[in-house]
DNA sequence: TCTTGACCTTCCCATGATGGCAAGCTTCAT
DNA sequence: ATGAAGCTTGCCATCATGGGAAGGTCAAGA
């Protein structure tokens, strides 16, 4: 329990690539990194949650954009709650659009595929469907 | 019914941006289209259903690497269907994947932001799971 | 015929999130 | 003291797309 990490060790104790904390800190999402006299970067066990809240945030798939927003509600201590909530169902709506444009996409090549023999004869349903340019 | 167009105009016709057909050319996904003696590149209505074949795979999310595979498969009237639906079949493999990563992201999401009252108080459930890191 | 506006050309830059590599410096253990 | 591992910065690549600048071309109307 030193409380003092070099990049590597934050790291892998936050699950971010050291790249991009360095990445993350140049857009400045995450402030400036106290450096050692010879200019490596140190990070506090505080530090290290600020990666894990980025890291999390990501895994739910948040834009960084999202993230600088999440982060400056979680340091203020007087945010709403509501303003978060309200950021986290506007992500979820985007999501649910995602979801079913892929649903689509799915959907109709399944049925394309069913229609296709599939073996070595050349004639395809898939091809023809894709050059008539109305995908079921 | 002239049968040559302007990239403009197969644009158009194609569903296609005038970028996206010189960017297509560029990266050898379309031939090198024939040009007027003042430069304009022109196109028959046969090059318009290669544009067209192009967007609709794109529609159904094809990448450009994938969407290759699927020209030459077109042009090539000794292929096996079998060698069609293989691709199509990753692809929906592919989409299938996303879509569970996704649902996942949006049932935590879902669960997390039900715990938030959304008023004006502070108190935030979802910023507290993002810090502490392991998400629902 | 001249002008004007719409169209075309190429080239460079930007996005968003991430990775890779290279050249060079630091730290630490042997 | 030497070598390995780790750090620094900086540039380039990905994927698909768009924006814009600078300049050439074409057609229609005055």
């Amino acid at each position: 329990m030193k409380g003092v990490y070099n990049i590597g060790e934050a790291s892998k104790m936050s699950g971010v690539s050291a790249k991009m904390i360095r990445h993350y800190e140049s857009l400045g999402l995450l402030p400036k990194a106290r450096r050692t006299e010879s200019g490596y970067r140190q990070y506090s066990t505080e530090d290290i949650h600020s990666l894990r809240f980025v890291r999390t945030s990501r895994d739910l798939g948040f834009s960084l954009d999202e993230i600088q927003k999440l982060l400056s509600l979680w340091s203020n201590k007087r945010r709403a709650s509501r303003d978060v909530r309200r950021l986290v169902e506007k992500h979820v709506e985007d999501l649910n659009q995602k979801i079913v444009d892929l649903q689509r996409m799915r959907d109709s090549l399944k049925n394309l595929a069913q229609c296709c023999h599939g073996d070595e004869r050349p004639e395809c349903p898939i091809l023809d469907q894709l050059a008539e340019g109305e995908p079921t």
